[in-house]
DNA sequence: AGCACGCCGACT
DNA sequence: GTCGGCGTGCTC
């Protein structure tokens, strides 16, 4: 008898597939994979989905149960896009069915129909248009920044468009309502036809965009190796014009933290044509009408963060990942995929074109073009002709530093203000400062629950833990000794601000750091007092680093690199000089060459000279000889075991039951530990980690399979939090 | 992860 | 006498 066996994927952390039996009187027509089903699952009722049909099934037929029903006519995910699924659950190791959520919108893994629903959109009125103008909104700013947005678009805005400008939009706009100035429709909002014209290309922007679309049709990868200002986007931009002209949708990735309102902006009047959006601040009503859009292809152009690689695609065209060698781009934790890879695979399976762009590739990145699997495209120069920053080493050996900045720096930042220039100091860490001690018995402030130092703030005169979160108030005297002399020990941007105050009087100063831009706003609003020069230095830390344009500045410096040069961490030096070059990319337009200065107590260390004399390429050339040497990624593969506990000795102990397990199976890996983690102890628990190395990409693979089978039934993992990492950025 | 079953301590 | 602690077993 020929059975039909669902081969499902059932929310939960197992790293199993479950077969289920059709629902009664099934039409066999709607049962195709990519359908959901709602389940009995033990004494639970879950919505899983239907990855494979087989007719037969290793489970006995009389214990397998029957699906309760099927809740889509169609299927949710195509065949490619569930191969793409089915890969990475592969290729990671981990459960299906949290693979398979993790592409699924919320509504639709609580088994909501697939269906978009219509949004609300505000409209300005007549009256609202007249007290606008009136002034009579003076006294409330944020009604009145909503309603000078709805003015701008006259089609209106939904919920969604107006967060995202305005924090705190909605009650705002209801207030309006109330006043009859403003009104909420259905009427779906036009998209606005406003197509900017698109700037001529250089030579070597023309070149990319005629290899890529060259491609177009066809699987191809290519990394787009731009200098910052070298004019990537208007690449991408162009690119995306004319696979939209040939019918086919666009997927774009980007980091987290460039997804901003001007990058949509810039794409919105660039582009014409339908754009989704999928992005954390999205509720869940508009994520999952945004993921529609995208799959039924009335959205053309899609635009997202890391999950959106799974985003369905009615007829995808061409991948883009900009700024690929960001490590947002990896999922830290639950199901750890990395979305750049994903998306490679996507396309290689899609047969289409993937670009990959950045000014500081990924090291993998440039091996892959080494190795022929990804075609390199470079811009070698900056748009309009600028010049590229003349990056120095400011050596502070014997040198007077105040409160971290050496005395020539600050000189320098005189003159450049002097001559209405803009300065940027970057300093990658917030707060007053790292550590506090006392001076009489030398007692730190230490956390309570992680094995670091709690950094002090002056301002809000506490002590917090940047690992764990936790605070408590700034001690009046040292809790062992009681001496009230207590003293900060070392410089984070709240007390370099202080300094650059007393060096600087009356100059506008904006830091921006995680605790200078927590209300929604404040960062724009930073931004904008530094492009009208009402504040010319600026000071901050990572968020500093990518995607803005500070045309005015023309001093960058780097208050201190030595923190990255000695790292234990092999990736910690392509972190610095990805940093580096990423912070010196923000000096200098146009007729202003700009000078980036870098602070440092080794200036003869290799990877600085190399970054100062020959630049990002050179060095990458370099650090991936030094990868080979040490057989260390790419050129051997790695997954890593972590595993956490509350009590001290069992994470190890479990690690150690994996790593005996291990031992017989591991003739073509190497198994390394377990040992501690670099911080034993955070948020109250101990970790510790179990490193596998392997030559080859498939001996790492059969390993693991054969490996997590029994790790899975080890009774000491029931103790224990722990995780498979394959290819880890952070080993810890 | 849930959720149930099951076998030992201090409480209405 | 029970309510409830968390060990351990199972999920097609």
């Amino acid at each position: 008898m020929n059975k039909t066996i669902l081969r499902v994927a059932v929310p939960s952390p197992l790293r199993r597939w479950f077969d289920y039996l059709p629902p009664k009187d099934t039409d066999p027509a709607i049962l195709q994979p990519g359908v959901r089903l709602r389940l009995p699952f033990g004494r639970r009722t879950l919505v899983g989905m239907v990855c494979a049909i087989r007719s037969d099934s290793p489970v006995d037929s009389s214990r397998l149960k029957r699906a309760l029903s099927v809740l889509d006519q169609q299927p949710l995910l195509s065949a490619p896009e569930l191969r793409l699924l089915l890969w990475a659950q592969h290729y990671y190791h981990h459960a299906p069915g949290e693979v398979v959520s993790t592409a699924l919108p919320t509504l639709l893994r609580q088994g909501k129909p697939a269906i978009p629903q219509r949004q609300a959109v505000w409209q300005l009125t007549a009256a609202g248009q007249t007290a606008l103008s009136a002034g009579q909104l003076a006294r409330a700013p944020k009604q009145r920044a909503v309603a000078e947005l709805l003015q701008a678009q006259a089609a209106g805005l939904n919920a969604e468009q107006l967060r995202f400008i305005v924090p705190k939009a909605l009650p705002a706009v209801q207030q309006l309502v109330e006043k009859g100035w403003a009104i909420r429709t259905t009427a779906r909002a036009e998209i606005a036809a406003k197509s900017a014209t698109a700037p001529p290309l250089n030579a070597a922007q023309q070149q990319a965009v005629d290899q890529v679309q060259a491609a177009l049709g066809g699987g191809a990868a290519f990394l787009l190796d731009g200098v910052t200002g070298s004019g990537k986007t208007e690449v991408y931009l162009q690119l995306i014009d004319r696979v939209v002209q040939r019918g086919e949708q666009v997927l774009v990735l980007v980091p987290e933290i460039s997804l901003t309102p001007q990058l949509l902006q810039r794409f919105e009047c660039r582009l014409p044509v339908p754009l989704a959006v999928l992005h954390s601040a999205l509720s869940a009503r508009e994520r999952l009408n945004a993921w529609l859009a995208a799959r039924s292809g009335a959205a053309r152009v899609v635009i997202g963060t890391r999950s959106a690689v799974f985003v369905p695609l009615h007829r995808p065209g061409l991948i883009i990942i900009d700024e690929e060698h960001d490590t947002s781009f990896k999922q830290q934790e639950g199901f750890r995929y990395h979305a750049r890879d994903l998306a490679v695979v996507r396309a290689q399976q899609a047969d289409i074109p993937v670009l990959l762009g950045s000014a500081t590739p990924a090291l993998e990145s440039v091996h892959n073009v080494a190795c022929g699997r990804y075609q390199r495209l470079s811009l070698p120069e900056r748009v309009g002709g600028a010049q590229p920053p003349r990056v120095q080493t400011l050596d502070l050996r014997r040198t007077p530093l105040d409160e971290g900045l050496a005395l020539p720096l600050l000189a320098q930042i005189e003159q450049h203000l002097q001559r209405g220039e803009q300065a940027l100091l970057f300093l990658n860490r917030r707060g007053y400062s790292p550590t506090l001690i006392c001076h009489e018995c030398g007692w730190l402030g230490s956390c309570q629950h992680c094995d670091a130092r709690l950094t002090l703030h002056l301002r809000r005169r506490r002590l917090i833990c940047h690992h764990c979160g936790h605070v408590q108030n700034l001690p009046l005297h040292c809790p062992d000794c009681g001496s009230v002399d207590l003293r900060a020990l070392g410089e984070g941007t709240e007390r370099v601000e202080q300094a650059l105050q007393r060096h600087f009087p009356g100059v506008g100063i904006a830091r921006i750091d995680r605790d200078s831009t927590q209300r929604r706003g404040s960062l724009q609003q930073l931004l904008d007092d530094i492009h009208s020069g009402v504040r010319p230095l600026l000071l901050g830390t990572q968020m500093l680093a990518k995607g803005h344009h500070f045309p005015q500045v023309t001093l960058v410096a780097v208050v201190n690199a030595d923190q990255g040069l000695f790292s234990t961490d092999y990736r910690a030096s392509e972190r610095l000089a990805q940093l580096i070059v990423q912070v010196a990319g923000r000096a200098g337009r146009a007729e202003k060459p700009g000078v980036v200065l870098i602070q440092t107590h080794h200036p003869q260390h290799p990877l600085l000279q190399q970054l100062a004399q020959s630049g990002y390429a050179d060095f990458a050339v370099e650090a991936l000889a030094e990868r080979q040497a040490a057989q260390l990624p790419p050129y051997t593969y790695q997954a890593l075991l972590r595993a956490e506990a509350e009590e001290a000795s069992a994470a190890q102990n479990f690690l150690a039951a994996a790593a005996a397990l291990g031992q017989p199976l591991a003739d073509e890996v190497e198994l390394l530990g377990p040992v501690p983690a670099p911080m034993e102890r955070r948020a109250g628990r101990y970790r510790a980690q179990l490193l596998l190395q392997a030559r080859q990409r498939r001996s790492r693979h059969t390993f693991l399979q054969r490996w997590l089978d029994q790790v899975d039934a080890l009774p000491a993992g029931r103790r224990v939090r722990w995780s498979l990492d394959v290819d880890p950025i952070d080993l810890f």
